[in-house]
DNA sequence: GTCTATATCCAGATAGAC
DNA sequence: GTCTATCTGGATATAGAC
């Protein structure tokens, strides 16, 4: 008989999970629906027909739910990078990444604003969190110094870049891809300027040979 | 004594417009202080001494203070383009537009935040105020076809670079001048793009003396 | 034009019974 | 683990006396 009560617990335990895990979905869902600062502990827990009081055994605050949205945004981009196909082409390499920052973005506005944006007042990442976000960062910024781009005012300025277009996606054309489309030339933009353009290159090669 | 009358009604109308301006300085200076969504009607009567209910005689509703705030910014702008220097140099006039939208970012973030992005919940700007973002944004358009920039792709391109150095400053250095002391770089890359590259006129120079 | 009083609604969070 | 009951505080807005 004293073999069955670890069993017990971890039931209870996995349950317990599970019901972190749809107060979670319900989360998305109601920050999609309604943005970012639509999340209410009263109206998730109406949706999962509880008591608001009774989220308190899951998360001990609002902020500790944002947190968790954070972590899990952070974890899928971590995702989106490790499916990023492997290459040496520089500009290759820096549209996969565009496109994978961009889409982001687009696929759920309100995950982008809760990672890169300052938009919910007095939310901080926990420790653990924030390490995701860090990792992120790095493996960004490394996969970029793989194919030569190690300046800090290029990675700052390809990071503006970036989220200008991400930025501007959301806010003027939410539903099209006015700005989606311009990432082939962004590429090409950015990467004459710190590679050298094509041309330049071409009239190099022709010195070389003259 | 009849011609008394309007007299007074004019210095009571300048009152009213007197108290109103109050109003609106005090709410500058409570999103200055704690940015876009921190304005409140009980803090804002508290801090002019009356009470929240008292606001309504000026302003029928909380987006109604808005919305002026909104109107203020977007005749800022305008009076900034009007000091631009004039100059038939593209890359003067592309340098005068970025750091004129990247500083009137940074002087006032709550300000950029509420012309620019769409972070107050509920809020639509009134046809009189929209008409003046209207014109802030022709005026940019009209800017940059004077100095031969008229392709609408390239226009976005330009206000996602620009917005992207913008954000970027605000937040991740909101004190600094990191994203700041990017903007020749970032004018350099676009123009390069758009116009060519000074290396490619001075080719084509070669090519015409040969 | 400003006040008191009030309506209505929302929020996050805690204590303690069961 | 979930509930009832409650605390504390916030919000925008309206009615009507003065």
């Amino acid at each position: 008989m004293h073999s069955a009560e670890p069993r017990r617990r971890d039931r209870r335990r996995a349950r317990h999970e599970a019901t972190k895990q749809e107060i979670l979905d319900a989360a998305w869902a109601m920050v999609r629906a309604g943005g970012l600062n639509a999340l209410s502990l009263r109206a998730l827990a109406h949706d999962l027909d509880m008591e608001p009081q009774s989220l308190y055994t899951y998360f001990a605050s609002k902020n500790a739910v944002y947190d968790h949205l954070f972590a899990a945004g952070n974890r899928e981009l971590l995702d989106r990078f490790a499916r990023l196909e492997q290459t040496d082409d520089p500009r290759q390499v820096l549209g996969e990444i565009a496109r994978l920052f961009v889409s982001f973005a687009t696929d759920e506005p309100a995950r982008y604003e809760l990672l890169f944006m300052r938009t919910v007042p007095d939310f901080e990442p926990s420790p653990g969190s924030y390490a995701l976000a860090v990792e992120v960062f790095s493996r960004a910024r490394s996969a970029l110094a793989a194919v030569g781009l190690d300046d800090d005012a290029d990675f700052d300025m390809w990071t503006a870049l970036v989220a200008g277009l991400a930025s501007q996606q959301l806010a003027n054309d939410p539903d099209g891809d006015r700005y989606l489309r311009l990432i082939d030339d962004a590429v090409a933009m950015f990467a004459d300027h710190v590679f050298g353009t094509q041309a330049a290159v071409n009239v190099n090669r022709s010195l070389i040979r003259a």
